[in-house]
DNA sequence: ATAGTTGCAAATTATTTGCACATCC
DNA sequence: GGATGTGCAAATAATTTGCAACTAT
């Protein structure tokens, strides 16, 4: 309940929670369920990873439904790693919230890196395009040390 | 022919056909199709595109299995946008083989960047992570001039 | 000649949607 | 009570695959 226990690899509920009442949406037993399986394990997860270790049943689709409402929110962000299936991780409240990953090609894991890009890289895009509000998803690929 | 005709935009397809044909891989006509559909427009393009572009008429699965080919050989990268659908762009045989896009994301307009990701940082991920092999995606999505 | 290719149709897989019923505020 | 959410089943959509016929080399 606390809104200030910084885990930092953990995002804290309560703003997700805050946000989906504060938009007339509703906490409900599916979405808690939902939203604790992704802040525990805290990578990009796809449906049926999360519906596999939710202790409940939920519907696919209702598990769908609920990464596109935290997308919306901006609380979870969508990754695609190239193999045509899309997984969603949640972000974390601190500063910490843009990040990347290295994926193995082969066992799919996939490792967090702390390292942020610079951002500077970003107003550069900015300027030399006449975009804006630009973002940017950058992830690596390769072989993990028990691939090799 | 010539190895150094930097058109910088156009993949040379003299590469792609040597090397099809070193890996005893035939040139048909689809594959010279799509490959000048490619080589043409020099972006990421979805399979339905292609098949949009080309003049004969050629099945969705034969486009389909070019594209893993060509990903296979390394003559062809497959990037996801984040919609769902998978795009296959043909790299050039120069040395600017690596680039990034600008997606607007309402349009979907792609620019390309010539701003090369400096490699330095994959050399830091490689060592902080004992991966191997490490190669990278990075696109930057905003809302170009006209959608603004 | 023969290994590699293609089109077609059917199968898979991911994701979305309509709707009646259930649930949160 | 009324808006919002859920399960279920059906609909889409992307991608893959089996196979008989075809074609480069």
């Amino acid at each position: 309940m606390s809104k200030h226990s910084h885990q930092h690899t953990k995002a804290d509920l309560g703003v997700v929670t805050g946000q989906i009442k504060a938009r007339s949406l509703k906490m409900t037993g599916p979405r808690e369920a939902i939203l604790e399986v992704m802040r525990r394990l805290a990578r990009p997860l796809t449906t049926r990873e999360v519906q596999a270790e939710l202790n409940q049943e939920c519907d696919l689709a209702t598990i769908y439904r609920c990464m596109h409402m935290l997308e919306n929110l901006q609380l979870a962000k969508r990754f695609d790693f190239g193999d045509g299936v899309a997984r969603y991780e949640l972000l974390h409240c601190d500063a910490h919230a843009h990040h990347h990953h290295l994926i193995c090609t082969e066992c799919s894991a996939i490792v967090e890196i702390e390292d942020c890009f610079p951002a500077e890289l970003e107003e550069r895009v900015a300027q030399g395009s006449g975009f804006k509000r630009i973002t940017h998803k950058l992830e690596f690929f390769g072989t993990c040390p028990k691939c090799q």
